[in-house]
DNA sequence: CGTTGTGTTGATATTAATCAACAAGTGTGG
DNA sequence: CCACACTTGTTGATTAATATCAACACAACG
């Protein structure tokens, strides 16, 4: 079941030549061998679109009739409680497929942070798209796989770690991303991209604004980060932010 | 994209006039089709396995060798933190697979509450199960993305539910259970049945086992809940029950 | 320049955790 | 059958982590 090396998918077929936006690798297959007259056949049953930031292309209850890929750009997932406690269950990226989950309506909404392209497929196309590329089933079984492992994780983060723990293991899961890309750029990064608010940010690890706002100040003045500006964080210390996220170091 | 009705998948090809433990059904198919050739196919894939209560046949950390398949009995799946805290990320029941994610290493351990029968697969044995058996991998994907759906909900819970949204949800969700019993006996059943330990239900939503206490012990006392013994709760008030589940009811 | 959105910092409140005692089962051996 | 240990669950008192409330700083923008 092992596959070697997977380019990540950018749907889009009028964009084979553009540059994956984290790694800069010009992919754009669903698995390492695809050709022209397949790129013809995705481009039939498929749809581009753009989305602009602060945007939502899919909203909790509605029906859910397509099935989405992220081309460039992130959005956030999330969803409500009727008081509007909001839990962000992650942020969908360049080649994130969105919407896999068969039922009537969809269980979350998701809304564009920075400008997005997403390739669109309607239930019915998306059958189709199934059975003529039997890789995409077999792709999208590991996706969801690794996407569910993710979500253990996001789990044990928002049950049992503290407001610390789950800062240093937000930071941590950006510089180590994208996965996708691990083959092609060595990761970590040391400067961390935050596109998302740090109230998105709280809602994400399960805390309020301010928790989040405090505890990266105290990450900063014990020499752990730098924060040159809100939207970047520079990792000074890896390694000890490693031990904070996966609860080896005791408090702090 | 619409299955009709799947009948719950038990791979255990000896067991096929075995009813299933939660609704009684007698099936044994990943897909309504199924012949006596392809469970002969199944039974030279498959190793037969009973697990005693108490005793873990999944070890974070240790290879990723096999597949599972539930045959019947219950298990907790968990992930720990190096200083004993731990989060159950979920329960596995008659029908569940496990070890489905691609890596080298098992990100969850597995324990039994009860004695179960499982269902296991050498991983390139599975992929000639998946290769005989093109339903499989369809299947497969349907029920990743349903568990997708179930993990984003759990995050809701563990994120931003109160003490007493979070027993309440996970009784009505015990009282909806199982989904895959949905089409033969009528949801959501009065009785639940709760074969983990107060320190299982803690862990699993995030709590200590003293809240878990005294959260039960209030709903009880409101006459939402009655608790003939600490393993059954009968839910005497399931709407109002759902109406703080999902957090449409104010506090309390 | 004021306005608005976003982020930071401080003071206080609150929920759930921790610490502690006890009660109710469960199983064992005498 | 009963004493005993041991596990599991309940309840009470107190603490601690994080939420809430509030003020202010700063940048983007018309």
């Amino acid at each position: 079941m092992s596959m070697t090396r997977i380019r990540p998918l950018i749907m889009d077929p009028s964009r084979r030549d553009e540059p994956c936006a984290h790694c800069g690798a010009r992919a754009y297959s669903v698995c390492s061998a695809i050709d022209s007259k397949d790129l013809e056949r995705l481009a039939v049953l498929s749809t581009q679109m753009t989305v602009e930031p602060g945007r939502s292309f899919i909203e909790e209850g509605d029906p859910a009739e397509h099935f989405f890929n992220v081309t460039s750009g992130t959005a956030k997932l999330f969803k409500l409680l009727p008081d509007g406690r909001r839990q962000i269950t992650g942020f969908a990226g360049t080649g994130h497929f969105l919407g896999l989950a068969v039922s009537s309506s969809y269980s979350f909404s998701a809304e564009a942070l920075e400008p997005m392209r997403i390739c669109r497929f309607s239930r019915p196309k998306l059958r189709v798209l199934l059975d003529d590329f039997p890789a995409m089933e077999k792709r999208l079984l590991e996706v969801a796989s690794n996407e569910l492992v993710a979500a253990q994780e996001q789990m044990l983060l928002l049950g049992r770690k503290t407001a610390r723990e789950r800062l240093a293991s937000f930071l941590i899961g950006r510089a180590d991303m994208p996965t996708h890309c691990l083959g092609y750029q060595p990761s970590p990064t040391e400067t961390v991209r935050l596109p998302m608010t740090r109230n998105d940010i709280a809602d994400y690890l399960g805390l309020t604004i301010e928790t989040v706002s405090r505890t990266l100040t105290k990450l900063k003045g014990e020499g752990l980060i730098e924060i040159p500006s809100s939207s970047i964080v520079v990792i000074k210390r890896h390694t000890a932010l490693v031990g904070i996220a996966t609860g080896e170091t005791e408090q702090g």
